[in-house]
DNA sequence: TATTACATGTAAGGGGTTACATGATTTA
DNA sequence: TAAATCATGTAACCCCTTACATGTAATA
């Protein structure tokens, strides 16, 4: 049900699909991923429901626009879905599941290179998150304090990913240091009994 | 596919359905949550495809116990799921995209109860984890520079935990301080140019 | 001339949830 | 005697992904 609401929430302007598309990719990687072959039909089914209306306008290139828009019925669906409880979902997190089955492999050196990769994954999104963070900062001089309402809420939601990037990131670099500690005893325990034995 | 390896990972001890569903919930829920009605059909899957074996058991009460186990194929499927880099899903987090549509509500004593709530969710969790890492910490001796490499890498899969969910209940607590700010100024806005055009 | 961007869709299939069906044994 | 636990499964449905189909206009 979530991306019925969330297009609801775009809706509030006019856009058609093909634009959807675009600020799911742009602004909301970070929050929500949909793809084109989900979005047309999705909207076609909210405007069954009356959520959406939509008008057709032509467009330089390729076949006309659909133009969709929130209705009074979609707004109140919306604010609805806003005044529940936060909708937290069931963790799902395949790397992590990697990470809990990996003494499988019996190879300390695998389990540091599962760090060092996850560990570049991460720093890259943070590190595009902190440039936004930064270029905001540096182009409106209301942030972050006094941004207009609907700005400082997508503020707050830019923060949790700089919290929780920040977090996980930390989490590597702890990871790295206590496998270094685990890899050199491993080293000291495994030479000398070869040498006694000798 | 991660459901798969998951299982896979699993059987390495055998274990019928039901017993897979009790350590989904009690070990793994803060990794993978699935259901037995997925479960069943799964492991049947995974037998056909020869990464599982069966074999019927007696139970004290109920119907005949299927107790699966990992096959060498099995196990090789794993190791190579194992050696892929870190499978980070794309994000779908409905919670952060309320908050990103919240001014619709044009009130901010919602978007501070949004907060107040969020974070009882996420330190109930967060305690959670935090009580379990206590209880291992007293219970084993070995905690936790020398565990053995199962229970080390399940320990840093415990580490993500406390990391992440830390790190949202700061973002929880800084975000309601600045929320906290914000109503203030509001009010101090809001009342006196009323008691101006009097 | 080939690729990219614009623009809308359908079809097939995988992954997951909710509800239903069945029935024995233990506990309250 | 009713409820909870043990135990296996099927059916219908929803959400999402990948692949396919179609065609125009600008750009490299």
């Amino acid at each position: 049900m979530s991306l019925d609401h969330i297009l609801l929430g775009l809706l509030r302007q006019p856009a058609s699909g093909y634009d959807l598309k675009a600020i799911f990719d742009q602004h909301m990687h970070y929050i929500w991923a949909a793809e084109l072959s989900q979005i047309y039909p999705t909207l076609q089914r909210l405007e069954d429901k009356g959520w959406l209306r939509s008008r057709s306008a032509d467009s330089k290139r390729g076949p006309a626009r659909r133009v969709y828009e929130i209705t009074p019925a979609g707004r109140k669906a919306l604010r609805e879905w806003l005044e529940m409880t936060p909708q937290l979902g069931q963790e799902r997190n395949a790397a992590l599941a990697q990470l809990y089955f990996l003494s499988e492999l019996a190879d300390l050196a695998k389990t540091e290179r599962y760090f060092v990769r996850m560990r570049e994954q991460l720093s890259d999104r943070l590190q595009a998150l902190q440039r936004f963070d930064r270029l905001w900062s540096e182009a409106d001089p209301s942030y972050p304090e006094r941004l207009p309402s609907a700005d400082f809420h997508i503020y707050l939601t830019l923060r949790k990913g700089l919290h929780s990037l920040g977090g996980l990131v930390a989490w590597c670099d702890e990871s790295l240091r206590m496998i270094r500690a685990r890899a050199e005893r491993e080293k000291a325990a495994d030479v000398r009994p070869v040498k006694k034995t000798r």
